[in-house]
DNA sequence: CGCAAAGTTGAGCGTCCTCAAGCAGCGTGG
DNA sequence: CCACGCTGCTTGAGGACGCTCAACTTTGCG
């Protein structure tokens, strides 16, 4: 949590992404490929052999279970690693499905290790990436389980606006590649508690609409949603 | 998902961990240790410089948020190991309690390292570790966000019971070292909701009780876990 | 034996889901 | 150009699942 991220002046995070692009290019082998919207990495059961870092665009990873329930269990931006969830079983265990156009960078996972072993620097950002995972999983579980969903929306929002802010992005206006089943989806709640939870942020002056559509979200204040989210727990707990 | 894990025949995991303990034991200094329940491995904040591989004992996984909520993200069993949370930022994110008397493996991530230029095999280990670590979130993440609550107490029985048949344990009765209040939290209900769940359980003996005592659980069949998951699952998408 | 902590069970209620209707944006074709 | 259909989004009404509050039981420990 960088106190305030402010936009165009390298954050760390943004550092580390130019590093990692810059050490990749310089010393792994890499295939290098635009995607499209709907164009799937891999899915679940392929074999694994290669990860993959996103120069540019999203991506969703959907995780699905053997009775055919499936969620969107991550999203990807500009500088995250994909596929780490194959190299414990050599197979891959869920889906990742581009989101938007962008730019990705392949390479085999035994390339990878082998340029590790010549330069440190890449080593210790390939295992960052990972841990990074780890934490930010978890942050999405803490969230499914304690947040009411207003407050899940919220706080989706904010990660939304964090995360672009980090790598330098503008984040006051942000446009969601995601459907509102797709946001659903991912927040563990169905779509018309997405679009009424929206709608209560917008009433709350929390979130603001353009005049036409409704897919971009203008967001005046990052803080306005921690403000929220707060004041969602916070009735929760009252006096008693 | 390895299709019937046998107990008492080594599977794929309880040789993968007797590797890890042996390959750690050759090749990294570390310091072995007796902790209890209660004791704390590491907090969030802590400055990361160690990791740690659990060679018996139960651990939790807490996270926090800044406003206070916090939760059960992670359990953990002999041959895992904890810590990778710190990599990323050179500091931990959530806490590592000790729920049973067990005893920890814990050596410096850079001696780790070292150890691993030298021994590939322990590097696989390693970051098959962490990616099990992240496949296995996501299927928490999966359940949380899909299952009605009794099943996510059936998934929650059907989890620890393959855990404990993968280390080659017993697991027709086992004995949870969490009160129902941590189990509702780890599932994201409340601790009532967790006592109702089971007792359904009981009642369509899919689990059984001992005379004394509601501690422990016996699981006569674990197919019959996954049969009442289906079943929870199926009467949401009825006909329609 | 008595107290504290953990667990069970019930009643009432609130949040969120389900079902349904209507609207908005958008590409296609007459 | 507008009708048309399609997909995505919004909003409302009713109902169910799980939470809150509360009483009681059981277990464990000094």
């Amino acid at each position: 949590m960088s106190a305030t991220a402010e936009r165009n002046q390298p954050t760390d995070a943004a550092r580390q992404i130019s590093d990692t692009l810059q050490l990749l290019q310089q010393h792994v082998p890499m295939q290098r490929r635009i995607v499209h919207a709907g164009d799937r990495l891999f899915q679940a059961g392929d074999r694994f052999t290669t990860l993959h870092v996103l120069n540019s665009g999203f991506f969703k990873i959907v995780n699905g279970s053997n009775d055919g329930r499936e969620q969107v269990v991550g999203l990807n931006f500009k500088g995250d690693w994909l596929g780490f969830d194959g190299i414990a079983l050599g197979r891959h265990g869920c889906d990742a499905v581009a989101i938007d156009t962008g730019e990705i960078w392949s390479f085999r996972y035994d390339d990878l290790l082998a340029a590790c072993s010549r330069e440190p620097r890449l080593m210790a950002l390939f295992h960052a990436a990972m841990s990074r995972e780890i934490g930010r999983d978890r942050d999405s579980m803490l969230a499914l389980a304690t947040l009411p969903a207003d407050a899940r929306v919220a706080d989706f929002l904010r990660y939304w606006a964090h995360t672009l802010a980090e790598r330098g992005l503008r984040n006051d206006c942000i446009t969601l590649r995601l459907t509102r089943a797709e946001i659903g989806n991912y927040l563990g709640m169905t779509l018309e508690s997405v679009s009424r939870a929206l709608s209560r942020l917008a009433r709350a002056s929390v979130i603001r609409f353009p005049e036409k559509g409704r897919r971009d979200i203008q967001i005046p204040e990052v803080g306005a949603l921690h403000a929220f989210i707060e004041r969602c727990t916070a009735t929760a707990a009252v006096v008693h």
